[in-house]
DNA sequence: ATGAATTTGTACGTATGTATA
DNA sequence: TTATACATACGTACAAATTCA
């Protein structure tokens, strides 16, 4: 029914566990169309066959894939590729809308407040870093471009050293983990993003005509590069009144 | 170190998973106090003699767990109990179809209200429909399998001839898109998704044992068939104050 | 600083249950 | 009814990270 499972021989690298590496594998032949979305994988067995490796260690690389949305797996008909909606690749490549990255090249952030902080307390906490750590931080409201008032206030929190990525630029037109891929040269590996409910901050009412303690939508994006080191933080304000965060979770 | 496992002795109900019922166990453990917060768990192996069951199937459990944010894990460490209501450490996360899926396999819906309603007004732009048209409705609180108190509300607006799908079920632990689909023979092709921030209603508050008008993160989802045509409606509510949607875009 | 003990993590094997086609 | 394929659950062994004597 499946078919074969293809060529699926691969020199396993070392370090990473195995059911990552097969986990990236699989992902990686899904990207290249071995699997289509909509698809269904080759059963377990035939897949651990395939790659040398045991049921189990398919069985944990499934796990990952399907906790990432990419897969679904229902019991006597097999495991589905699913349209890889929350994917940041697709998200952020050029042929996608809505991805953060059109995102910034459609919008102006205006840096108005640049200081260097230590992340303390609740936001150390929400930032994952140890109390005490520098920060050097910038804020502004964001406009699109053209408009005269502001849509929304970003919060962004740099690694020091990396303070001279920014240093020269009033407004910024383009994704700031970007300029950051360039200037370090490590890769934004994964983002993860929080949507919460919030009461708005006074510097952020102010900067968005509101009054403080107005209903808000507040996103954190945490950018990671590899092995998880933090490269970016950013908080976004938007007025909870006429905003909402929207998403499509398409199927096949 | 960690001490005894205490008197871990457990009369498992049949039907559910032998992994969950020990995760709802374990998490009533650490309800009661048996597992303060802060402390370390038994080591796996001696959780596993207790209980009779074997280390995997408490590593199936503690995962569950992990993934909810109730417990971390350390290598040469253990496994160490967290606050379970420490902020943004509750986070939902179903942020595709399967996802979704298996969030609604995880917890429980106690349908509390049903009644016929016309969608009017904002509630019919929200769901897209025009003003008058007639819908199934039911709500209630959500809850965690095993937990005594419930961790947001929801609300169902349905076809009126879908009716039949939910009328004997009192308690819900599958998706209910998946019912729709076997009832009508359609499939959900797309859940538009859309995440904002409110104030409590009332019958909301009361279920969540909050203030009306305390903060709240409003989820509501619109499934759509083939011919985008609305299946169903759903609406979420989210304490705000300790909630947030979370989203990870990983690159692999 | 070294090494032993501890505890989770990874990976293998095997068998049986259950929903689906 | 039968075959299929994922789900659950048992077992074993060793690796890797941490802690502590």
């Amino acid at each position: 029914m499946s078919g074969q499972a293809a060529d699926l021989t691969v020199a396993f690298a070392d370090g990473t566990p195995l059911y990552l590496q097969v986990a990236q594998h699989v992902q990686k032949l899904i990207d290249d169309g071995t699997y289509p979305v909509g698809s269904l994988l080759p059963r377990e067995s035939d897949l651990a066959e395939a790659l040398g490796v045991s049921r189990h260690t398919i069985r944990q690389a499934i796990s990952q894939l399907r906790q990432r949305g990419l897969l679904t797996a229902r019991k006597g008909v097999g495991t589905r590729v699913e349209a890889p909606q929350d994917d940041w690749r697709s998200r952020f490549s050029a042929n996608s809308r809505g991805g953060l990255f059109d995102f910034a090249r459609a919008t102006e952030l205006h840096f108005k407040t640049r200081k260097t902080v230590e992340a303390r307390g609740q936001i150390a906490a929400e930032m994952g870093v140890r109390p005490g750590r520098k920060f050097h931080y910038l804020s502004g409201p964001r406009y699109y471009a053209g408009d005269a008032k502001p849509f929304c206030v970003n919060e962004v929190y740099l690694d020091p050293r990396l303070r001279h990525v920014v240093d020269d630029i009033p407004i910024l037109r383009v994704a700031l983990f970007n300029l950051v891929e360039e200037a370090t040269g490590d890769r934004v590996m994964e983002i993860q993003q929080d949507v919460r409910a919030a009461y708005m901050p006074d510097h952020v009412a102010h900067w968005l005509d509101r009054e403080p303690g107005d209903l808000a939508l507040k996103m954190t994006r945490r950018y990671l590069g590899s092995g998880a080191r933090l490269l970016e933080y950013a908080v976004q304000y938007h007025p909870g009144d006429n905003f909402a965060y929207h998403t499509t979770l398409s199927s096949i």
